[in-house]
DNA sequence: TTGTTGACCTCTT
DNA sequence: CAAGAGGCCAACA
């Protein structure tokens, strides 16, 4: 069970322990809205980064994610693809083409590493968790 | 400890 | 319209 204790941040955000390591809430705040999204539907780093106050740290979502390979349950890593909808992450799979492979399960189509109708398949957390 | 890097995004030239 | 630079924060050398 993740731990969550008080730390000296400013914002008071506190820190998970997750398989006995410590992550910083932003961390856990990523993976807790990455496995929200709905199969067949995908997000941005930029989307999750908007969603937990600062867009501007799109990059550390994309930290968090390098790291969610180590985190368990596995993330639906596969539905989180950059600004353009396109698989900038694909290469950090088990293989190039996993990636490509799990959205063609949940029927989500590519072209060119790039996600076909990514305004529809788009899963906002700003607007779909705001409530 | 400082400096570089990174699955990004946005603004500016 | 295309290309460059800045910014965010954490991990690594």
């Amino acid at each position: 069970m993740a731990k969550a204790t008080k730390n000296k941040q400013p914002n008071s955000l506190p820190i998970v322990f997750i398989n006995g390591k410590k992550e910083s809430s932003f961390f856990e705040q990523v993976y807790d809205v990455v496995r929200l999204i709905p199969k067949g539907r995908v997000t941005s780093y930029g989307a999750i980064a908007a969603y937990l106050g600062s867009k501007k740290s799109a990059r550390m979502v994309g930290w968090a994610m390098n790291n969610a390979h180590q985190i368990l349950p596995k993330l639906p890593a596969h539905r989180v693809v950059n600004r353009n909808g396109m698989l900038s992450g694909k290469a950090h799979f088990a293989t190039p083409t996993l990636m490509e492979e799990l959205l063609a399960k949940e029927k989500v189509l590519l072209k060119n590493d790039c996600i076909i109708n990514f305004a529809e398949k788009h899963w906002d957390p700003t607007i779909e968790l705001a409530l």
